[in-house]
DNA sequence: CCTTAAAAATGCGTTTTCGCAGCTTTATCT
DNA sequence: AGATAAAGCTGCGAAAACGCATTTTTAAGG
C-alpha cells in the first residue's frame, strides 16, 4: 500500500543519501530502503525501543523527543524534509535514546542497521558528510544548552519562534507549520501558560500576528533584535 | 622546548588515533602531529578564532565554553585525557563555535584541519568511530537540554556534581577535579550564589562532604535517588 | 609570616516563573 | 447544526530563583 520513493527521482537535494547515490557503496542503502507512511500524531520511534534502523524524512514534519520528569517530554529538534532523524540508528548502542512523533501526514524512508553499518564503513565520503551532519547537530544542541541556561522565558519563546520561521519557512505571512502550544512549550523549556502569555503580549507590541493556531513573525528584524545579544559570536 | 609525545607508547587507550594507529592512513595524522603544553587557565582555543585544527588531550582537565549574554560564560562540557576538543576542527566551518580553556596544566596533541580532513574521507574505521563519538556527544547534549528544561536549580547542581564525580572519579573521598563555586554555576546553569546555597545544604543533609575547594560525594545512592525520576529509560 | 586580594558564605528584598482555577473560544464528530 | 471535547486565555497567590550588600574564609605573593 505505499508507494514506494524512489532515490534516483528524489527531489530532497538536501538528503545524503540522494547527495551520494553515484557512489557503489551508497548503492547497497538504496536497495534496502522501505517506504512507509505514517498519519498525523503517529509516534515512529519509541524512546527506549530497540534499534532497527535510521529514518530519512521524504515528506512531512516530525518532532524528535526525549521523556523526562513525569514523563514531561522536551522536544529536542523539529525535522522536515530529508533531514535524518533516529540518533545512532546504527552502530552499537540498542535502543533509540530519542522518540519521534510525525506532526502531519508523514513519508519516511528506512534502511537496516546492518546496511547503514555497513556502508558507513566502504564510502568515506558518505561517512564524512554524516559526521558533519552530527558535529553541526551538536553545535546547535550545545547552543540551545547555552540558550536554555542563560535566557529568560521570554527570550526563549521569541527564540523558539524564530526558529520555527527560520526552520519552515514562512508563506503569506505565517510560520508554515502549525504547533499546539503546548509544543511550543515543549520545545522552548517552559510550560503552555507562559507560552500564551507571551505571545499574547507579542501580539499586543505587533511583533508577531496570529490566526487562529498560526503564527507570523511581523517584524522580523525587530524580533531579532530582541535575541540580538544572544546571538555574537 | 614541549616534549613531543608519541602514539605509539600513548596510554590514552580511549585515544581514537590511538586504537587506529596501525592504520597506513591513520599514521599521516601521526606524522603531522604536534605536541603542545599549557599552562592552567590559559585558553588554547578562542571562540570564534580562524579554525587550524582539532585537539586531543594527551594528559590534563579542560572546560569547553560558548560565550552567552553579556560575556556569561557557559560550560558545554569538560574534557580529560584522550578526549576530543576542537568541534569541528575539520570539514568545511572557518571558526571555532566554542572555547577552550585549560584547568590545569595540560599536554595536548594537536593535527592540522587539513590532514585530518583527507584522513577522515580515507580510513572509514576511524571515521566511523569518531562519528560515534559525536554521536554520543549529541545525545549527551541532548539529555543537557532536557535537563536545562526541566530541572530545578537544586537538581541541576546535583545533577553536575554526578557528572563531575562519574567523568573525573573520586579518590579518597573526593571528586578530582577542583573548580570554583563559579564554574559549577557556569556548568550547571544557574549563579554563583545558588551554587554556594545549595552545596551548603547538601552538607548540612550530609549527602556531600567538602574541604577547603575539594566537594566528594559522601552519599551516591541517596545523591542519585535524588535524581532518579530523570534518569528513566 | 604577614598583607592583600580573591573566593566563599549568608541574609534579605525583589523579580520571575509557576500552577491552579475558572472562563472563553475553537475544533471535532455525529 | 448542535453537542462535546480540546485548546486557548487570564487572574492571582505561591514558590523559586535571583542579585545585591556584607561578612567571613581561604588562597596567593612578597
Amino acid at each position: 500500500m505505499n508507494k514506494q520513493t524512489d532515490c534516483y527521482t528524489c527531489v530532497n537535494l538536501n538528503c545524503l543519501i540522494k547527495k551520494h547515490v553515484g557512489n557503489e557503496e551508497v548503492k547497497a542503502i538504496v536497495r534496502d530502503k522501505h517506504t512507509l507512511t505514517c498519519k498525523k500524531s503517529q509516534q515512529f520511534i519509541m524512546e527506549g525501543a530497540p534499534i532497527h534502523g535510521l529514518y530519512f524524512i521524504y515528506k512531512g514534519r516530525a518532532k524528535v523527543t526525549k521523556t523526562g520528569i513525569e514523563g514531561r517530554e522536551q522536544i529536542v529538534r523539529f525535522a522536515n524534509d530529508g533531514d535524518i532523524v533516529g540518533h545512532r540508528g546504527f552502530g552499537t548502542e540498542k535502543t533509540y535514546p530519542i522518540g519521534a512523533t510525525a506532526l502531519e501526514d508523514i513519508t519516511l524512508c528506512t534502511f537496516t542497521s546492518d546496511t547503514l553499518f555497513n556502508v558507513l564503513h566502504k564510502a568515506p565520503a558518505f561517512t564524512f558528510d554524516v559526521l558533519l551532519f552530527y558535529a553541526d547537530e551538536l553545535n546547535k544542541s550545545e547552543n540551545r544548552v547555552r540558550k536554555f541556561a542563560q535566557m529568560s522565558v521570554r527570550e526563549k519563546v521569541i527564540d523558539g519562534l524564530l526558529y520555527l520561521s527560520n526552520k519552515f519557512g514562512q508563506t503569506n505571512k505565517y510560520i508554515n507549520i502549525i504547533l499546539s502550544r503546548r509544543d511550543i512549550a515543549d520545545f522552548a523549556g517552559t510550560t503552555e501558560e507562559q507560552v500564551i502569555r507571551i505571545i499574547s503580549s507579542l501580539k499586543k507590541e505587533k511583533l508577531i500576528v496570529t490566526e487562529g493556531k498560526k503564527i507570523g513573525i511581523a517584524n522580523p528584524k525587530r524580533v531579532a533584535k530582541e535575541m540580538m545579544s544572544h546571538n555574537y559570536i
